[in-house]
DNA sequence: CCGTAGGGCTAGGGTTCC
DNA sequence: TGGAACCCTAGCCCTACG
């Protein structure tokens, strides 16, 4: 009688079976049933248990399974047991899966769904004990349309249906909520039994300032649009919307406050840049390159034509190289002294080389920024702060050793991270990015945290990368006073240039 | 002298070989010949055409190219061709991926890239033609630290640098952006060559009313599928996308302020869902099953406990079915008889077996109905209106014909859908969703659209999934009186129960 | 190319709580 | 009382899909 194979993992169950079930037992015997086995703590389900409390009319421990068993998986229902036969061993259980046949509609399931909700929310049965006062009784009108006709399914005879049919009413009992008082801002109750709570306004939990940098990391990690990663991956009591609000009012307190207290990736990523170009365009060869790195990736591609602008210098002198070198010498040579950091000095020889990625690491990690913010910072000499909307690169550059004026500039295309690998392939033409590392910056960089990055900066990315694939790269430069703490430097002949990143004022100071 | 072997993908670039090439040629040569060798349109370099109209003092094509091989991909630098030689053929270049010996630090990368940037994106060389009115000279002051000392890591040693370093400035030339206006919401202007343009995210422009008749009349004017038109024609600033969306959310607000125009997936969703509890509780059993269908889903999961509560009615009836059964037959049958949509009837039945999913695409379409909306609306034969804010469930039900009480309802914990087949899994407790449909409405569903829904709601219904897996589901009944044109029905005992769902007042009526 | 649907993200503004 | 934390909604953008 009852089906012990457990490989039953799928099944069909039909409107047959469902005739049979209804024939036997009322709809209101089964959603009790269901009820009361909802109701069973654990998963084990004590059916002895349940039948002597059950509000069925069903006396048999073993009809009660029975019957769930029908619901549960479809199994065959039976009608020969003895009232105190013993239920079977829940193992006995089928695994199974059935399936619909026919599918129902879409709307069907809609509606059914969205119906025994309702039923289900009110788990307190009418004839059980009254509702207490933290009840309401809710009355569920239901019209039962007189059954007699056939085909109704326009809507005429829907009406007519419904004309004939009878209405009865089902109370449905549910929890009686306090009334908010709107701005009374209590807390809601977390009821313990009844569940599902509203999703209830969480305890504000300050930021720590642990917390605050892990913040710090992930956005260095992630970049600064990527709320919803952040949120996934590394705070998992925080929302993105959180993260973002919070990441916000950090910058803000470090930007007013003054220089802030760890380097972003894009204001580490502008500093450096500045130092880099202090370094590239008249690097001394007076450096020793022993124990240095460099690194320069090249690949030529086979059909990409993508290529990007190269670099203004037009100094021209030549010297003698060291090795592998049979070159004429037309530049002094001078020996190769440690003049700054190795690592320093591979990357500005790494821009002389060609403005290309050196490593891979180097290329994702450039793209990660690029990605990961749109604003890009270099920031000479000057405390000022400046924060700037999304899109818009800064750059803040000066003649002299306390240079302030900020410039934006817009970065060009750049790959987005799957294609990095690709990116580095270019041969044909040098590719746009370059490693280098200025060593002595004039004054230490003030630590600013702007680049707030839409999170379609990799896609717009990789349009730029399309579009302006050619020599199309602009620089837009915004020059800004300075604010903060005053400069001891000198701000130079930096013109005063307002560049619009976007209609919408995108760039901001604060 | 060249290395012709394609097969060399992989080579290491150190600081040797950068110094070689930096003691043979200034850093501005190399960067011209890039600058120049990337304007270059195409893939094949024409070396003899680079060569002639080149800034970098170089006269040999041939040495033209070398230089870039080695720029590009570590060619080794030779200094013996004759001036007149012919550069190799573009075919000879090497396939090559340099690698970085030992890799930059990553901020090293980001610094020489943000650098290189900045000098790339100014490709208007300072010998070249002067910037006209579009472009702007922005000085980029570059500090070049006196390279005598060595070791200049430390933040002293680097300031020391600079103190006696020397600073160049080289003129960055940039296009002239106009100013944005702020607020003005104008579009970006495609400056058309420079490319690169940052899609900025525009600031968000809130719609006010006038422009809500802008677009109204717009639409009726050129029908509501032809935003581009409309946009091109009445809305400057505005995408036909979002005029779209606007216009959704219009006709979304339009609906649920009286009959609407069109029945929205939430409405019917919900008014099917009435129809449905019409349907489930007493179902009468004189349905045709032939040619109808039947879906339930249940697996017996292995070891998740969660459960949901069932119903509370109690009737209880038994009738002989005519399938499988050997049931003894406490309820009189009646033949099959197609009463209603077999769809309805199967669902019905599902709802009875056991308010279990009928099919994955239920199930899916729930989950969706759930994330995508966290209002559901039962509304029975009334006009009233209600906007309800997120997570808040609403059903309308009454006693009689015209009911018009509103409730609110939360949901039960609803699977996400990554996590829709996981749900389907349970047989020890049933599933809360179901499957009905009711044929037969008693009135007209009015259109309401409602559900507003947060994108958060993802998470929520996650949240409850989790924290309210046991039988803790909790109905909100929330009744309201009527509101819009008069109810042609009699509100029946409905009960004026204000729940609040959230701390904002989140239940608001329009 | 145009439209739509749907998801992600955030600015903005409200509410609650300290 | 103000600010911080929380929350929601509207708006923008993007991607798929038709």
């Amino acid at each position: 009688m009852v089906e012990k194979s457990k490989k039953r993992n799928r099944a069909s169950i039909c409107e047959e079976e469902i005739s049979a079930l209804l024939q036997r037992y009322s709809i209101k015997t089964v959603l009790t049933l269901l009820q009361e086995v909802a109701k069973v703590a654990g998963e084990k389900i004590d059916w002895n248990a349940v039948v002597q409390n059950t509000a069925t009319g069903i006396s048999s421990a073993r009809e009660c399974q029975m019957l769930w068993r029908n619901l549960a998986y479809g199994q065959t229902l039976f009608d020969q047991f003895d009232n105190g036969a013993n239920p079977m061993e829940d193992d006995s259980d089928l695994e199974c899966e059935l399936e619909a046949f026919p599918a129902p509609s879409r709307e069907a399931s809609a509606e059914a769904t969205a119906c025994v909700k309702v039923l289900i929310a009110s788990d307190c049965p009418n004839n059980s004990n009254l509702p207490n006062n933290s009840s309401i009784e809710a009355p569920l009108t239901i019209n039962i349309p007189s059954c007699k006709n056939s085909i109704a399914s326009s809507d005429s005879s829907v009406l007519a249906n419904a004309v004939h049919g009878t209405n009865i009413c089902i109370p449905v009992y549910v929890q009686k909520q306090p009334l908010s008082s709107g701005t009374s801002g209590e807390k809601r109750p977390n009821s313990g039994t009844s569940g599902v709570n509203y999703p209830p306004r969480r305890k504000r939990r300050g930021w720590s300032t642990e917390e605050d940098m892990k913040l710090t990391a992930a956005v260095q990690k992630y970049g600064e649009r990527n709320w919803a990663n952040i949120a996934r991956g590394d705070f998992e009591d925080r929302k993105a919307s959180e993260l973002s609000q919070r990441w916000a009012s950090l910058r803000k307190k470090q930007g007013s406050s003054n220089g802030g207290t760890s380097s972003l990736n894009s204001e580490a990523q502008l500093a450096a840049a500045r130092r880099a170009v202090n370094m590239a365009l008249d690097m001394p060869m007076s450096d020793n390159w022993k124990s240095t790195r460099m690194g320069t990736v090249g690949t030529k591609p086979s059909h990409q034509s993508q290529k990007a602008p190269a670099l203004t210098p037009n100094q021209q002198l030549a010297t003698a190289g060291p090795i592998n070198s049979q070159m004429s010498t037309k530049r002094p040579f001078m020996n190769p002294i440690a003049t700054n950091s190795p690592d320093s000095m591979v990357k500005a020889a790494a821009v002389a080389a060609g403005a290309r990625i050196a490593t891979s690491a180097d290329a994702s990690s450039l793209i990660e920024a690029t990605r990961s913010q749109n604003v890009v910072h270099i920031i000479t000499g000057g405390s000022s702060v400046m924060k700037s909307s999304s899109n818009v690169q800064f750059m803040r550059t000066a003649h002299t050793k306390a240079p302030i004026s900020p410039y934006s500039a817009t970065l060009p295309s750049v790959s987005r991270p799957a294609e990095a690998q690709k990116a580095q392939g270019y041969s044909m033409k040098p590719a746009v990015q370059a490693d280098l590392v200025a060593p002595t910056p004039v004054e230490k960089i003030p630590e600013d945290r702007s680049a707030p990055l839409g999170n379609q900066s990799k896609e717009r990315v990789e349009k730029h990368q399309s579009c302006a694939s050619g020599n199309a790269l602009r620089v837009d430069l915004l020059s800004s006073e300075v604010e903060g703490k005053k400069s001891s430097g000198d701000i130079c002949a930096s013109k005063e240039i307002n560049e619009s990143p976007g209609p919408n004022g995108a760039v901001k100071q604060v």
